[in-house]
DNA sequence: CCATTATATTCGATATTGCGAATATAAGAA
DNA sequence: TTCTTATATTCGCAATATCGAATATAATGG
């Protein structure tokens, strides 16, 4: 039982849990896009990107409306968002330290100021 | 480059995207405990625990220390277990709403109160 | 040294995930 | 209806994750 919460978390976690789910969820960290739109943004290949979008879809993450030709996508809860932003204060805390591979970009970023 | 940070976003939350693995990072919220703690408070197989406790050391979510015979984990930045906080609330938002399976756990949690 | 306790790693089987190519569906436009 | 545009789903295939059994390592006691 105490398991089943922990398997919704851990469901969710999952399906944050890649790098083109979390580029959707920060594209539409400002409000709705078509799929279209996130597809161009993130330069994804069309069915690559259905099948992310349809995992965020499964677990909620994300809901769509339908207006004639095209589908609109929306993060439904902006606790989704703070958590992706407190992720960003880890990931500042502690980059440099614990991935190597990271640190040239870590330089880069302190430089421009920008860390999504 | 932006990627690389996604992805480094993704690891974490691929690490946090397991049952065991939350339970783990739960049930070390109040402080350290030895590897053997973990098992016996989690009923877990030995090595299927040590395998967890891996995947967290891997993505430096616990450190370990040595103490003789035993090793002590301890969750290494306050920043994850906000992060499962941000959770819980997100969980308490919609486990009613979307997971059917939930809903009478749901119930149970809210009588006595309970939800981790 | 050998035995014991605590923990980690390896192995092999099974399950899940991610990808792009191909195909399907849905809604107009002609 | 047929064509086009937008999006979703299906189908292999390769890569990855998870499990428990077995084995390895590390520290300590006798």
């Amino acid at each position: 039982m105490q398991d089943a919460l922990r398997q919704f978390k851990a469901d969710i976690f999952q399906a944050l849990a890649h790098p083109t789910r979390i580029a959707i969820i920060e594209v539409l960290r400002d409000g709705e896009l078509s799929a279209g739109v996130i597809i161009e943004k993130l330069a994804l290949e069309q069915a690559n990107a259905s099948q992310h979008l349809a995992v965020l879809r499964a677990k909620n993450i994300v809901v769509s409306r339908r207006e004639g030709n095209q589908v609109f996508y929306t993060v439904r809860d902006p606790l989704l968002i703070e958590v992706l932003d407190v992720m960003r204060r880890y990931f500042q805390a502690h980059v440099e330290e614990s991935m190597s591979m990271l640190k040239e970009i870590g330089r880069i970023e302190k430089k421009s100021g920008v860390t999504r």
